[in-house]
DNA sequence: GCGGGCATGTAACTAGTTACATGATTTT
DNA sequence: AAAATCATGTAACTAGTTACATGCCCGC
């Protein structure tokens, strides 16, 4: 149940909508982080309210509720993220793609992890560009925090895909070369 | 329907029977790129047989059944390996808490991350004594291959969580000093 | 002969997705 | 006035988990 503990995060950042909640899980949070679609996320709120955990402090415009943390909330999050993880499941398609390779025939094996490499590093050169040309020091807690932390990560996660390709592509070309 | 690519993936590597490839789950595999119990797998089986895609080429002793990929499974799966990934979802409670952790006071935002840390640290210096220790340069195809790729991916996971922690714990501990 | 690991399965439940449905505001 | 976006929801379905259930084989 860790999409409660994710909006449970995010309102503690921020009080907002249930539309704007399912927004975050399409920039990096989803990418790398949880996933989930707005018809998730506002039964979950609902249930969020009905246990306490936030309640609606401001009703706008085309019906918006928008949701605040509450205490008991916030003491839920601090405990959740405080205890230690158990062993903890993941479940990341490209991740899996990456594993198989092994099944592939020598020369697609190298095709497919050469153009891995590509793109995590067009893709880390994307974000280190735009981190380059921001190089905003606000600060790392609260609301710009949980961009900035997301960014950063998934920054370092494409540099290290690209390395791990690179050093998968090298030892195959030397295995059997040509 | 990622279960059955990982199946797929795994038995064309090396035939197996259900209960070996519930195990792959609890190591590399599950805990970077897809995790599934031996519930989920059987089934699973059973329908990839019916579809075409693996059939059973043994029966061993306590009613033990060795799938093995047919052609037409291995057709799919390099298809599906070929083939440009849509936008690709994740879900990882453990990137999740690093993400939230923006949503902390201070104290405990850095207390957490230098705990993590040291955690992925420890993870990875042991990682990486398991491969010097045996310097085997086995192929990366095939079976010894699926093993090798995910456990260099796992080292530089746990080296890329551990590097951004530490850059993390920087910047906070410069953003209120004391 | 007994305990642990091998080996398979079903049933009830939970979480999340896809498709459907509606309507209000803002922008062009 | 139309299109885009904001904003919420339900229903049917799919995927996966937890709990339950059974039995065989091997080492001690």
């Amino acid at each position: 149940m860790s999409l409660r503990h994710a909006l449970l995060g995010l309102l503690a950042v921020r009080p907002s909508t249930g539309y704007e909640l399912a927004k975050e899980f399409e920039g990096d949070l989803g990418r790398h982080a949880w996933q989930a679609g707005h018809t998730s996320v506002y039964p979950e709120l609902n249930r969020m309210a009905e246990d306490g955990l936030a309640e609606v402090t401001a009703e706008g415009a085309r019906g918006a509720k928008t949701y605040t943390v509450t205490e008991t909330g916030r003491t839920e999050l601090h405990r959740w993220l405080m205890s230690p993880p158990g062993p903890t499941r993941a479940r990341n398609e490209y991740v899996l793609r990456m594993f198989l390779i092994s099944a592939l025939p020598h020369d697609d094996a190298l095709a497919l992890l050469e153009q891995i490499a590509e793109s995590t590093g067009d893709a880390a050169a994307e974000l280190r560009a735009v981190r380059e040309a921001h190089p905003d020091d606000g600060p790392l807690l609260g609301a710009d925090g949980f961009g900035q932390l997301a960014a950063e990560y998934g920054l370092r996660q494409y540099e290290a895909v690209r390395d791990w390709a690179r050093w998968a592509a090298e030892r195959l070309r030397d295995e059997k070369p040509a």
